[in-house]
DNA sequence: AACTATTTATAAGA
DNA sequence: TTCTTATAAATAGTT
């Protein structure tokens, strides 16, 4: 609608893309509310620029509310994710542990709901102990790998600048030195230590 | 546009809300692919009637592939849930609940998202960690809790039908249903037994 | 489900 | 960017 008609294909000219874009989100925007208005019915949109930046409309009360109060962080970041995954040319090895996290994603989700008409059975409370378990096991290793290669990083920066000191140190500084190294390994034991509580 | 403007409210005559809603539906449906394609951004559309029917839009590559491919169980049973939740009005409660989650679930999906640019630290780790006991601790605590009810309802339930057919029988059938009844017991203890595995 | 009189959205221009 | 305006598109009321 506008002075000629548009055919259905990407905009090429770049500014005039924008201004397009602009335009018709607002539009879609208010479109989105009328209809949920109108016909009160809960309407949300999700808009994702090329560049990921997100926008979103969300009808009056029910989920407006929630997102609001919430920070959307959890639309954002799953539709934000799977955005990522998809330009990321990645989605066969991805594929794999969306589908099994979605499925651990529902089993919580009843799980914690308490309004939800049909509560856990005792099967599906079996299933979700089992991926728990295994989610637990899998965040323990994470973290002790994670806690390692901190420290080992630590360890490495340490003994760089420490190397590079030698080289224009004498004999005493030099002890002095490793004195403070082993100091940094405890400290960096007690640090590990304090991670782990 | 039309034959007259309309008032942005709810429009209160049953049908023609109904035929409103089919019309600007689709309309906004349209609007979104169009801004998808010319603007070349991901766009989708979720609509949810009173009854919690949803209707959904997305386009084109990225975000409708991974939704169809999944059969969106993902968006529809959140958007869903978030929907009964609001429209059962019992918010107060539940919204500690659904930020707790909230937040477990962001960590499980950065946890398990293995091309996300930023990994889990170990302070989050720690916490997830935690987060994922006590959910497991809840977990079964709920399981105990659900084995033991069906257990109660089967014996109640058994108890029942026995007890009427006890009006009309003899000593004899009396002590061998009771026998069937401690039967019953044993099998149920097996039944248990099985749920654990 | 089709038809139009109108309103609304918006493309192009300023 | 914002405003204007000619025109395309959407749709309310009707059949």
């Amino acid at each position: 609608m506008g002075r000629g008609k548009v055919e259905l294909k990407r905009i090429e000219d770049k500014s005039s893309r924008q201004v397009t874009f602009s335009k018709r989100k607002s539009g879609l925007m208010k479109k989105a509310n009328e209809l949920s208005v109108l016909c009160d019915v809960d309407v949300a949109v999700f808009i994702f620029s090329s560049k990921g930046k997100m926008y979103e409309y969300s009808s009056g009360s029910s989920l407006k509310r929630i997102l609001e109060h919430h920070q959307s962080p959890f639309e954002a970041e799953n539709a934000a994710r799977k955005h990522v995954l998809e330009t990321k040319q990645k989605c066969h090895a991805e594929d794999a542990g969306l589908s099994g996290s979605i499925n651990l994603m529902r089993l919580i989700n009843r799980s914690l709901d308490p309004t939800t008409d049909n509560p856990l059975n005792v099967p599906e409370l079996t299933q979700l102990d089992q991926h728990l378990e295994d989610l637990l096991r899998h965040t323990r290793f994470k973290k002790e790998q994670a806690m390692w290669e901190s420290a080992l990083a630590t360890v490495e920066e340490e003994g760089h600048s420490n190397q590079r000191l030698k080289h224009f140190q004498g004999d005493d500084e030099v002890r002095v030195l490793n004195e403070i190294e082993s100091l940094n390994c405890a400290n960096l034991k007690q640090r590990i230590f304090c991670l782990h509580l």
